[in-house]
Order: structure tokens, then C-alpha cells, then sequence
RNA sequence: GCGCGAUUAGCUCAGCGGUAGAGCACUUGCUUCACACGCAAGGGGUCGCUGGUUCAAACCCAGCAUCGCGCACCA
């Protein structure tokens, strides 16, 4: 064994070296020809100039943890990682460096700002992989993707085409949500509803017919009423119903617009009466096709007004619009009063500025494989974890609307249609029918051959409509015959729609098969005052810092400790430190062990009951991280890594086999003892490999349990227990344990005592009839762990006046340091300890006396009870006999 | 408005019918020859409220309250 190491655990080193060491011997390339059990995932692209975000890390920990057990269980692994262009993100980025340049991109020209797209990722695209890699991700770097890859772009192009064809991709002029700031069009996904305080407006609008009768209107909107072309009630609505058929005068530009009846007012609202702008408003607008209402479009794409808002207006953006509008109401005498109010609107995710309603000439997409797709999940084929997400997910399905696929950007995959020139204005105004507009595109992966004769659509793709395909587009064959379907993604649900329903129904469409057969939702991560980690906030910790000073593997190790199943997770620093504490408790152990020097191989591996006892909990432990694994709760996963760790391994075994390890100690004994140690680190190690893998790998070496990788090693296949008498562990297994407990109340004992420190105090120990032909055997551990001079035992001892006694498994134990004590705080500590069994026992009777609970209550619940009813009294007449003795 | 989730120790959470748990924080004592990123001992909870089911309820059911998250065209 080598030299042993230093004993602060630095991590930086470490890591660097076995990173390095892996990538090297390609330990991450998945195999195709393999013969092993396949198993895969896809990475969640992140933005190809990201930077790495808690969430990141907290996703892809719990891959590389599933990935690497995977390869432990046997499996052949490919995690496939890549990076995803990011349309609205990426473009965004490069524009705002144009502007600090004084120029814009429209100034430079289309070829030119891709250009500069590609070269602003060549310097600082990547990123995100260097810091995945210094995570310890175990992907396949070998088959990096990216969407903007030329196969990648004529897969996405290619599934625009054939969907096109299949007719369920279509161009038309519709109500979108159009965000004034990136001018572009977005999904309804990208929409998010916020509460936003604004004012409620009443205005009044006077009845052309009858002057001096005005109709009183309730809007948020003053700004839009320019745009007015009719005034709506509810057709029922005794109020107003006279008015249907008349007009009211729209104030500015002055003009006469009709009062209609439809039924989607509601009287309850407001005054009862809406004014109605179809060209800013999607219900409006639906109101306006009801009734051939004319459309008054008075926004410029950049969310200002136009000159159809007449000169005062013209210019002036919307928001300012609003205020400046109801001033000129007010000025002439129509505007009634303003209420504060508060309700939802559409923001821009991206900009977060609200989205305007607006009408434009798109692409849509009727999704494909819709009925499929909810039936994959609904049947289980699919399985959610948490299962819960199935409802929110079958939700979205039977509702789902058509996709607005196009977006007026330059970065993405642009839009493989191009239009004949001498037929372009036609086309654009939208005002041709679809039979038409299919007669007259090309729409192929190759442009016409004629090229001068055609206009390419400027519009590129929605950025998830090329993420929709990665499970399989990022996959060739012979990869895809192997490794396709997936086994599972691990995702956050706010991308449920965005993206996994979308894949779900993608997979089918075009691979005729489900892209993944279990799909984990992390929670997100929230900062200790419940609020979302965002940049703007300032709540999110840079990462990369993080890494630093808590090492990768205590960062996984102190997320995934966190990381319930199911909720939300609020993300603490204190949390990480845990991780590198656990990390450094793990170091030292091993140092622990080689200091001890090599472990003889002779002698006879007789154990001890502390190793059995030990042995037994490394058992349970990788028999319920197994099933943790099975249920995905990675939560659990390393509670029960670091409690039997620390709890059994640390806490007890090591402390007590130090008694063996001691010079002048029985070379047999001394033999097991390493050996046990050895035997527990190396199945400990490789349980803790995938959370932990840095640092189990360097401590696999320094250890030299073989072979060139830790990594590389299978789960061991039999029990740690396997070779012994089931019997005999059982026994040993009870016997440990009242050791532990003695040791527990004897430490107690001097503790209340103010004797903690002390290691001179002697025990007497009365044992337990059970215990009282093994326990002599145990004397020099019970001596060591208690921190005592000696232990003596005695079975006829009686207990002088003024020595404190204590219950344990293994008998009564007393220390005796007659005067030393006080007499009435020893009374009341027993006096306590009386009152709680009492307690117990009153509960216990109180059930065995009650005929229904005999009656009715399996036996085995009663035969439960009858058995700690016996141990209280005995427990019972023991306190009351120390009580006595200490009144002499 | 509809749906989903949460409500357990100061904090973060586990437990989901039969003796209330963990980690951190807190208190006390420890330079114990692996570890002070440590060791040992300890204090701390009528399990949100009200009913119901049951021999037995943090746990199952119903209602309510509070918080959070989705979805929804109430101007």
C-alpha cells in the first residue's frame, strides 16, 4: 500500500487526475458491438453558450449517478451529450454585443450575423461541456451533438418537409403572442402569466342615436381603443339589450362603431359592456369573426403605435400610449374614474416584457402522433417519476392547440420554403387559401433548382422543434439500433411541455417508437427563502466556485442528499459542506485504515460480533440502495451511504475493533479486524462510486483493491454475510447491540455526571441472565468505547447507597464513585426514567385491557404488546429497587 | 375559477395505520495516537384546524385554513 496521504481530503488534485485518467482510457465510449445489456440517456442539451447553473448540476449528477451504476450493474452505457443553438438566447446575445458596437443586425445583414452567431460560439460555445466534464460526468464526449450539426439540421429540416406534406404543418394569418421586444412570435409556452397591478379604466362612449346617453366601459387597455370597431354586450343583458343594432361614438379617431349582443360578455364584469379591438385582443378577435367586425391594427411589430392611432399617438410606445390615452379621455370629459386593479398578463420568458396579441402571418404545426403519444403515458409504457406528472401531462394533451413553429429570428434552422418571387406580395398578405399557397411553394431540403426565380422564407424554426427530435436525431446506426429507445431522461418539469410531451410524440411519429421508457422530474431548486435561483435576483451561486471549495463530489454528494422526490428543493450552502465533511469523514477512515500497515493473510478471519453486526448493516444497506435506485430516490440513495458510513462503520465498528488494533493485541484478532475493514471498504466504495466519484476511485487505488478502474468494477454479487451461519449472525447481531447500548448509557452516565472526559471511572456491570456467559468477552471493548478504567463484573453485586445505576441490554451497570454524586439528582434522573415507563406501560395495559383491541387486533400486534408489557414492569421493579436503594 | 402539491423539532426534510425520526442549528464536555470538515452526551414536537372511519390515525376519508405551482380569453 502507498504512503499514506495527507489528512485534509483536497479535492481539486484528485479530481483533475481521474478525470484526466478516464478520459484517457476512453472508460466513457459506449459500444455498439457490446454484447452487454444496453442502457442510455440523452442529456438535456443545455444552451451551447450557457454557463453552468445549480439545476444543471443537480441534473446532471443524477445522471452520471444513474450512467455509472448502470455500467456497475453491468451494463453497456451511453450518455450522449450535446448542446442545443438556443434561437431567441443565443440571438439575443449577439445582439446586444452588435449594439455596444453601435451597429445591429440588420445593419450587418443575415449572412454576416450568422457569421458572427458561429463565431461567438466557436469562442465561447463549449463552455458548458468543460464544466459538465469537471462535474465528472461520464458521457460519451465522443458523440457530442449539437443541434446546428449538418446531419442534425436535415433531420429537422427533413421532419418539417414530411409533415408539410402529410399536411399538418400550415401557413396562416392567426392571433399569436407577439413579443414587441424580440419581434418575433412565440409558442403559448413561451407566455407566462403574471400578476401584474395595474388600473382599471371606465370610460363612457355616447349612444350616436340618443346624444347624451353614454355607455359606460371597463378597460386595462385605454391604449388599444383606437383600435375599436364595435362595443359588445350580452346579448340578455336588460340594460344594454336596446342598445344592439345602434352605434356609440369611438372617441379618437373619431368614428362610429356598432353595439353588438355576444354572448361571451359577462354582465358581471365591469359595467357589463367591452369594447372590442380585434386586432390586439384574442377573444376580440374571435368576437370580430362572429361578426364580421373590420380589423384596425394600430401597433408597429416594436410595440409602438401607428399612424392609424392618428398623430397624437403615432410613435409613441404602447405603455406610454396607455397613461396619455386616458388623459385625452379625461380632457374630454369621458373618462368616468380609475380603480386600482390587478390581473394576469402574458409575458415574454424570455424578455419579460408582456406579449402583445397580435395578428401574423406563421407557420403552425397540428402535432402529429397526439393520441399515441397520451396513451404511451396514460397505459405506463412511459413511466413519470413523480407519478403525479402524469395528470399535468394528460392534462396538456387533451388540450393541446396547434404549435406556432416559426419565429422572426436569423438563428436557428431557417425555414426550408421558398416562395415563387413574381408571387411573393401575394403570398405575404396571407391572403391566399392553403389549396393555393401549396400550389405555388417549394418546400424541400435542397432549394429549387432556379433559385433566382424563388424567395426563401426569412422565418426560422422554433428552437424546440429541432429539441423535439434529440433522443433519436442525435443518434445513427449502428447507435440507434442498440441504444434507441432511451431508458431514461432526467429533466425539470417546467420543460414538461416545452419539450418531453413533444419528444413523446415526436418518437412516435417518426421512429414509431417512445423515446424513453422512464422519464425523472428534479425538482427546482429554490433559494433558502423559497424564491427561483435566477441571475437577476443575484440568488444564484456560481457554480464553478462552488466546485472549488467543496469538490465536485461533495457538491453532488450534498445536492443529492437534498433532492426529495417530488418537491421543490431549497438550496442551502450548509447542504454542500455536509457533502465535502462526508467526503473528508471518508478520507480518514481510509487513512485510519492505512495506518494499520498491510493485513496478514493468515490466521483465521474469526469475526467479532462488532463485525458481524457491521457486516450485517452493509447488507441492509446495499439491499435497500438497490431498491432506492429501483424507485429513483436519490434522496435516500445517499442517506443510507452516509449513515451507515458514518453511523455504523465510523461510529462503531472502527471504534470498537481499535481495541484489536492496539499494540500487544492478538495478531488473529488484529488480522480480522483488517481484514473486515478491507473487505467493508471495498463494497462501500464501489456503492459510493457513482455519487461520489473522484475521490472513491482515488481511494480504490491508494488501497489497491485491483484492477485499473473503480468504475469499472461490478456490484459485488453476494452478501457481505454470505459464508456465515445465519444463527450465529443473529445472535451476534443481538449481543452487539446491548453492547451499544451499554456503552450508550454508561457514557450517559458520566456525562451526567460531569465525568465525560474522564477515563478513570470504573463500572460495575450486574449481567443480564442472557448475557452472562459472552459478556466477559466483551469487557475490553465495552471498557474502551465507555472510556473506563475497568469494568468489573459481578452478578451478585448490591448496589451501595449513592451509586448511580443504569438499565442496559447487557445488565445493570453502576458506577461507583460513592460521595461523588448527588444523591438527589441521581433520584430525579431515575425518578424520569420511571416516569416515561410508566407512561409506557399504562399505554401498553390500557390497550391489552380494552376487549375490542383483543378481539379485533392481529395477534401478532398483540403478542407485541404482551411482550413490552413484560419488559416495563421488569424495567419497572428495577428502577423502583434503585430508587430504594438510593433512599439507603 | 379548475387542477396538482405542501403543511411533522429553530431550519431543511423523512416517516404514510400499531413505541414520533434524521441532518443542520442549539446546549454541555472533550488538543481520546483517522478525522475539530471531528468525538461524546443532551435539550427541543398536543405531526395546520375540525369532523369522520378504525380496537388503534402524522398516516385513511371529508371539510376548512394557509402557502406554493400549473392550467384558464373575464375586458
Amino acid at each position: 500500500m502507498a504512503d499514506t496521504p495527507s489528512k485534509a481530503y483536497a479535492p481539486a488534485d484528485v479530481e483533475r487526475k481521474w478525470r484526466r485518467r478516464w478520459l484517457d482510457a476512453q472508460n466513457f465510449r459506449a459500444d455498439p458491438a457490446s454484447p452487454r445489456e444496453p442502457y442510455s440517456i440523452v442529456i438535456p442539451p443545455p444552451n451551447v453558450t450557457g454557463v453552468l447553473h445549480l439545476g444543471h448540476v443537480l441534473n446532471n449528477t443524477i445522471q452520471d449517478v444513474l450512467a455509472r451504476r448502470a455500467r456497475m450493474r453491468g451494463c453497456e452505457v451511453l450518455w450522449l451529450p450535446g448542446t442545443d443553438h438556443a434561437g431567441i438566447a443565443t440571438q439575443n446575445v449577439v445582439e446586444r454585443e452588435l449594439r455596444r458596437e453601435g451597429l445591429t443586425r440588420q445593419a450587418i445583414g443575415r449572412g454576416a450575423f450568422v457569421r458572427r452567431v458561429e463565431a461567438w460560439r466557436e469562442k465561447h460555445g463549449g463552455i458548458i461541456i468543460e464544466q459538465l466534464q469537471r462535474l465528472g460526468c461520464s458521457c460519451d464526449w465522443s458523440r457530442e451533438r449539437y443541434t446546428q450539426d449538418p446531419p442534425y439540421v436535415a433531420d429537422v429540416l427533413g421532419v418539417f418537409v414530411e409533415l408539410y406534406r402529410q399536411g399538418l404543418i400550415y401557413r396562416g394569418v392567426r392571433m399569436v403572442n407577439w413579443c414587441p421586444q424580440t419581434q418575433t412570435a412565440l409558442s403559448d409556452e413561451e407566455v407566462v402569466m403574471k400578476t401584474t397591478r395595474g388600473t382599471l379604466y371606465f370610460m363612457r362612449y355616447e349612444v350616436i342615436d340618443s346624444p347624451g346617453r353614454f355607455v359606460e366601459i371597463a378597460t386595462t387597455r385605454p391604449e388599444t381603443l383606437m383600435g375599436d370597431t364595435a362595443v359588445a354586450v350580452h346579448p340578455a343583458d336588460p340594460r344594454y339589450r336596446d342598445l344592439i343594432g345602434k352605434s356609440v361614438r369611438r372617441p379618437f379617431p373619431e368614428a362610429s362603431i356598432p353595439v353588438i349582443g355576444d354572448a361571451h360578455i359577462d354582465p358581471e364584469f365591469g359595467t357589463g359592456v367591452l369594447k372590442v379591438t380585434p386586432a390586439h385582443d384574442r377573444a376580440d378577435f374571435e368576437i370580430g369573426q362572429r361578426h364580421g367586425l373590420p380589423i384596425r391594427d394600430i401597433l408597429n411589430p416594436d410595440g409602438t403605435l401607428n399612424d392609424l392611432a392618428g398623430p397624437d399617438f403615432s410613435g409613441l410606445d404602447r405603455s406610454a400610449a396607455r397613461e396619455k390615452a386616458a388623459e385625452k379621455l379625461e380632457a374630454m370629459g369621458l373618462l368616468v374614474r380609475r380603480e386600482p386593479y390587478e390581473n394576469e398578463v402574458g409575458h415574454s420568458e424570455r424578455a419579460g416584457v408582456p406579449v402583445e396579441p397580435r395578428l401574423s402571418l406563421q407557420w403552425f404545426l397540428r402535432y402529429p402522433a397526439v393520441d399515441a403519444a397520451a396513451n404511451a403515458v396514460a397505459s405506463g409504457h412511459i413511466r413519470f417519476r413523480p407519478e403525479r406528472w402524469t395528470k399535468t401531462y394528460a392534462h396538456w394533451m387533451e388540450n393541446i392547440q396547434d404549435w406556432c413553429i416559426s419565429r422572426q429570428l436569423w438563428w436557428g434552422h431557417r425555414i426550408p420554403v421558398w416562395y415563387p418571387r413574381d408571387r411573393f406580395q401575394d403570398i405575404q398578405s396571407g391572403a391566399l387559401s392553403d389549396e393555393e399557397l401549396r400550389s405555388l411553394v417549394h418546400v424541400g431540403l435542397a432549394p429549387p433548382s432556379d433559385p433566382e426565380n424563388w424567395i426563401q422564407d426569412e422565418d426560422v424554426l422554433d428552437t424546440w422543434f429541432s429539441s423535439w427530435l434529440w433522443p433519436f436525431a442525435t443518434m445513427e446506426e449502428p447507435v440507434r439500433e442498440r441504444f434507441y429507445p432511451t431508458t431514461d431522461l432526467v429533466t425539470a418539469p417546467d420543460i414538461l411541455f416545452f419539450w418531453v410531451a413533444r419528444m413523446i410524440m415526436a418518437g412516435l411519429a417518426f421512429t414509431g417508437q417512445i423515446p424513453f421508457r422512464n422519464v425523472f422530474f428534479t425538482g427546482l431548486i429554490r433559494d433558502s427563502k423559497g424564491r427561483k435561483l435566477s441571475k437577476s435576483l443575484g440568488n444564484s451561486p456560481d457554480c464553478l466556485d462552488l466546485l472549488d471549495r467543496y469538490g465536485a463530489d461533495g457538491v453532488r454528494f450534498g445536492l443529492l442528499r437534498i433532492a426529495p422526490t417530488g418537491s421543490d428543493i431549497r438550496y442551502d450552502e450548509d447542504r454542500l459542506r455536509e457533502g465535502r465533511n462526508f467526503a473528508t469523514k471518508l478520507w480518514n477512515a481510509v487513512r485510519f485504515r492505512l495506518l494499520q500497515g498491510e493485513a496478514s493473510s493468515s490466521g483465521s478471519p474469526c469475526l467479532s460480533i462488532h463485525a458481524i453486526e457491521v457486516l450485517a448493516r452493509l447488507e441492509e444497506m446495499e439491499q435497500a440502495v438497490t431498491q432506492a435506485y429501483a424507485e429513483y430516490r436519490f434522496n435516500e440513495i445517499t442517506g443510507l451511504l452516509y449513515e451507515f458510513f458514518w453511523g455504523h462503520y465510523c461510529d462503531w465498528f472502527l471504534e470498537s475493533i481499535k481495541e484489536n488494533l492496539q499494540t500487544g493485541a492478538d495478531p488473529a484478532r488484529r488480522a480480522a479486524a483488517l481484514q473486515t475493514m478491507d473487505r467493508i471498504l471495498l463494497r462501500f466504495l464501489i456503492q459510493l462510486h457513482p455519487v461520489m466519484p473522484h475521490i472513491t476511485e482515488e481511494l480504490w487505488e491508494i488501497l489497491g483493491f485491483g484492477g485499473e478502474f473503480l468504475m469499472q468494477e461490478q456490484l459485488p454479487a453476494g452478501s457481505p454475510l454470505d459464508g456465515l451461519d445465519p444463527a450465529i449472525v443473529a445472535d451476534s447481531r443481538i449481543r452487539a447491540q446491548a453492547v451499544q447500548d451499554a456503552v450508550r448509557k454508561a457514557r450517559n452516565m458520566k456525562a451526567t455526571y460531569g465525568l465525560g472526559a474522564n477515563r478513570n471511572v470504573g463500572f460495575v456491570l450486574r449481567p443480564a441472565a442472557p448475557c452472562a456467559d459472552w459478556v466477559q468477552d466483551e469487557i475490553p471493548v465495552l471498557r474502551l468505547l465507555a472510556g473506563a478504567a475497568q469494568i468489573e463484573t459481578d452478578a451478585a453485586y448490591r448496589q451501595p447507597r449513592g451509586v448511580p445505576g443504569a438499565l442496559t441490554e447487557l445488565g445493570e451497570i453502576f458506577m461507583p464513585l460513592e460521595g461523588l454524586v448527588d444523591i438527589a439528582a441521581e433520584k430525579e434522573r431515575i425518578a424520569r426514567e420511571l416516569a416515561q415507563v410508566d407512561q409506557e406501560l399504562s399505554r401498553v395495559e390500557s390497550r391489552l385491557g380494552n376487549p375490542s383491541f383483543v378481539d379485533r387486533a392481529p395477534a401478532e400486534v398483540i403478542e407485541e404488546n404482551r411482550r413490552r408489557q413484560d419488559d416495563f414492569i421488569q424495567k419497572r421493579r428495577q428502577l423502583l429497587e434503585m430508587l430504594d436503594i438510593l433512599e439507603g
